[in-house]
RNA sequence: GGUCUAGUAGCUCAGUUGGAUUAGAGCAACGGCCUUCUAAGCCGUAGGUCCCAGGUUCGAGCCCUGGCUGGAUCACCA
């Protein structure tokens, strides 16, 4: 409709003004609250073109669509605005078509092939409320994604190799050696994310002992036996030593299994896992070709530089003096590699605001390496979460935990259920998935509902909240709806597969149908920008308007049969619309609450 | 020091191609509404120099310049 309107408007500036104009400068938005009207043509862009005064712009136009568009029912005009209302036919129609066909996605004509990077964890700690914003965000950019109609690979690199997973190996060697999750009653992420702790205490130990012996720190931190023993263990990994790689993948296998539970709670899931020991190699060849083109530079060490100074980046190492590769290196490596080998269109890589740097970098180099799609390259950096007195800081243990904070919120949840006692005809297990749907909601939510690139703070003391612009509200209002269609349907009323055209409205109504309408709009906006924001935002104020509504009119009571099922056709259309919102932020909605 | 990023009510946040007297929500505070479709709801009261100063224009919370404050980054770690 709006993209009718912009069309109607450019012929109409032409024919009455006689200048041809771009569809781009003609702004069409919903019409504020306070005024009358759906739809609002802002008509200062054209004054100057039509030498007359804003009021009678607006006129002219407004008369030249009402004429043109049989939608139209009425205009007003006040100063340069020009507000087109639409008829409740129209309205009733586009209700009609959505309840018909719309499913919660689109369809593109030109979708684009998407990978998005995300999770990305390290193998030697648990996953904390970080890597919770960084899953909830990944999760719900490659839903929102594939819903506006794109085609979407969600991967997840995980970096499982490196000095830090052989500080726990150490830890381990030294204080557990024939010790297992099992055996210790813990999650295998938990057990090795301890030992990392302990290898931490024990190196402060023995640093602080040889600066007493009269070392200086820098000293002592290169001596240290436990730090050198984990450095050896390294070397021992890299030369593929049998003993220490049966260690690694042992060790691995612990954590990867506490991952796994962990992301089968938020319910999240990735088509392919990356490892960093298969791909760390990656991007040599790529920087040896690089240098034969002059690319890159080599020193006289032997390392090889990409030298960025004309684009203020400095100079960047690419690979080492022995030939070894380094973070950049394989990021160009495997990116070159996915390129290739899916045909992207695009990838996200959901990171840290702290890697913007090394994302400017990475495509830089590939595009000064000729590869045309370095620009498709595309970080989607998000602000750290910190708590109330600082970052968190995993070594000293003062992180809020994923698994913790998430039994959590399922725990208020299900207290707040009991207190409140409305599923007591349910099963205990549906009664905790209900519990489990609605503290994950709120988590979820919580998380979402912030622009991803500010950073958050969050409180611990001060737990999430259940009412209010939270998950649950929203929740809470589908499952109303549902409490409602399930009444009627015992009174032998179902929901009618559609309405009639010449229903009588009241307002309220009107700006439900609205609402519910705008919800193709603020989806494709929420893909082009990446915005998870967007989505909740909407699902409030649906749900907001909603219970207004609710408050005011009875549905099972209205006046006569005809009203009840378009009141009833229409609640339903906006349960539908809140599973299909909530859906792309990955929330779940339940039928009772 | 360079670069990037944020600053809106006591707190957490909306406010996107610059739009229309009166800048919106929620929480917290105070006061109301359950013999009525789910009160995890609804209504009301109170709460603001949109960090500061200039500029751009018909119009600025939004754009530009300069400052202030917080965060990130500028590693042969990933």
């Amino acid at each position: 409709m709006r993209r009718r309107i912009k069309e109607i408007v450019v012929e109409a500036v032409e024919v009455l003004y006689g200048q041809k104009i771009d569809t781009d400068i003609v702004q069409v938005q919903r019409t504020r609250k306070v005024f009358t009207g759906d739809l609002t043509i802002v008509v200062f862009p054209f004054v100057k073109i039509a030498r007359k005064k804003p009021e009678d712009v607006a006129n002219d136009l407004g008369l030249y669509l009402k004429n043109k568009l049989d939608h139209i029912s009425s205009y007003n005009v006040i100063k340069g605005f020009l507000n087109l209302t639409f008829n409740s036919e129209y309205w009733l129609e586009r209700l009609n078509l959505l309840h018909r066909d719309f499913t919660g996605s689109l369809t593109l004509q030109n979708p684009e092939k998407v990978m998005v990077e995300f999770s990305s964890p390290n193998t030697n700690k648990p996953l904390h409320l970080g890597h919770i914003r960084n899953n909830l965000i990944g999760d719900s950019v490659s839903r929102i994604l594939k819903a506006a109609g794109h085609e979407v690979v969600r991967v997840n690199l995980v970096n499982d190799r490196g000095i830090h997973i052989c500080k726990s190996m150490q830890a381990y060697l030294d204080f557990d050696p024939n010790g297992s999750p099992e055996k210790a009653g813990m999650k295998g992420d938990k057990y090795v994310g301890d030992l990392y702790v302990k290898f931490d205490l024990q190196y402060k130990g023995q640093i602080a002992d040889l600066v007493e012996s009269g070392m200086s720190e820098e000293d002592a931190k290169q001596k240290a036996s436990i730090m050198q023993a984990a450095k050896n263990m390294l070397q021992k990994w890299e030369a593929g030593d049998p003993e220490v790689h049966a260690l690694w993948e042992k060790m691995n296998n612990w954590v990867y299994a506490g991952f796994d539970k962990t992301y089968a709670q938020l319910g999240i899931s990735f088509d392919q896992v990356y490892h960093e020991s298969e791909t760390y190699k990656s991007g040599r060849e790529i920087v040896l070709d690089g240098l034969k083109r002059d690319v890159f530079y080599k020193r006289d060490d032997g390392s090889i530089w990409a030298d960025l100074t004309d684009d203020k980046l400095d100079e960047k190492i690419v690979l080492r003096a022995d030939g070894t590769s380094l973070y950049m290196t394989q990021d160009i490596g495997t990116a070159v590699a996915r390129f290739e080998n899916y045909q992207l269109d695009r990838h996200i890589y959901v990171v840290g605001n702290e890697q913007i740097y090394h994302f400017q970098v990475l495509r830089l180099i590939l595009s000064k390496l000729g590869y045309a799609w370095a620009d498709k390259i595309q970080h989607m950096s998000y602000g750290m979460v910190e708590l109330p007195e600082g970052k968190m800081k995993s070594r000293e243990g003062k992180v809020v935990d994923a698994d913790d904070l998430i039994e959590e919120m399922i725990n208020n949840s299900a207290e707040m259920s009991r207190e409140l006692g409305k599923l007591g005809d349910m099963l205990e297990s549906e009664q905790q998935n209900v519990h489990r749907m609605i503290g994950l909601g709120a988590l979820k939510y919580f998380i979402l509902k912030v622009d991803p690139k500010k950073q958050m703070v969050f409180n611990p003391k001060e737990s999430i909240d259940f009412n209010g612009h939270t998950g649950p509200f929203i929740q809470y209002t589908h499952a109303r709806i549902r409490s409602v269609v399930r009444k009627a349907k015992k009174m032998n009323i179902s929901v009618p597969p559609m309405i009639s055209e010449d229903t009588i409205m009241n307002e309220k109504e009107l700006d439900l149908i609205k609402t519910i309408d705008q919800f193709e709009l603020v989806l494709q906006e929420a893909a082009q920008l990446l915005d998870p924001g967007m989505i909740a935002n909407y699902a409030y104020e649906l749900a907001k308007d909603f219970n207004h509504y609710y408050h005011d009119y009875s549905i099972l009571k209205a006046q006569d049969g005809k009203i009840l099922q378009f009141r009833l056709f229409l609640a339903d259309q906006v349960s539908r619309n809140l599973k299909y919102a909530m859906a792309l932020l990955g929330i779940d909605v339940p039928e009772k609450m």
